[in-house]
DNA sequence: GCGAATTTGTACGTATGTATC
DNA sequence: AGATACATACGTACAAATTCG
């Protein structure tokens, strides 16, 4: 159970939802620099939405350069 | 019945190969700045695939900046 | 003004491939 | 060999805003 659930009925998109969370987590220090966010399976099960949602949450940050993602190895927070 | 077609066979994925000939396409000047190109649903006609690949391939073009999609309109050769 | 058609946005589930562990 | 994890693709559904007759 998630501190943090995302609201279906906010105006804002679930993708955008989580990638805001992860986005939190990651500043706060969660998830240090190097380190593996949590793989899309993960997600699925903690905020409960399809893979695909939790792949465009995570495709957001991957954008924003906040996160390298490996493929088959995982998603990670960009070193400092 | 485009002048090319996408090959399933090869490594380069569909949405990369659509992507790739739509920017040839523009920069062929067959789509001048400003003018919209083919809505998804004529990408998905032309080219016989998902729209989640058409979506794809555009957004592939909007990440580079090449095209701006307006919602409810279309999207657009990004004006000179 | 109204309603239908159009077009993009978002989300769901499922399947397969490939590489890593 | 098996489990894990990301990449890609398919189809489907509904929402929201715009356009057009």
């Amino acid at each position: 159970m998630p501190d943090e659930r995302i609201d279906p009925y906010a105006p804002v998109p679930p993708y955008r939802q989580i990638a805001a969370i992860l986005r939190r987590r990651i500043q706060a220090g969660e998830f240090a620099p190097g380190s593996r966010i949590p793989t899309e399976s993960e997600l699925v099960e903690t905020y409960e939405v399809a893979r695909t949602t939790a792949r465009r949450a995570v495709a957001v940050l991957r954008d924003e350069g906040l996160v390298i993602t490996v493929p088959q190895r995982g998603t990670y927070v960009r070193p400092v």
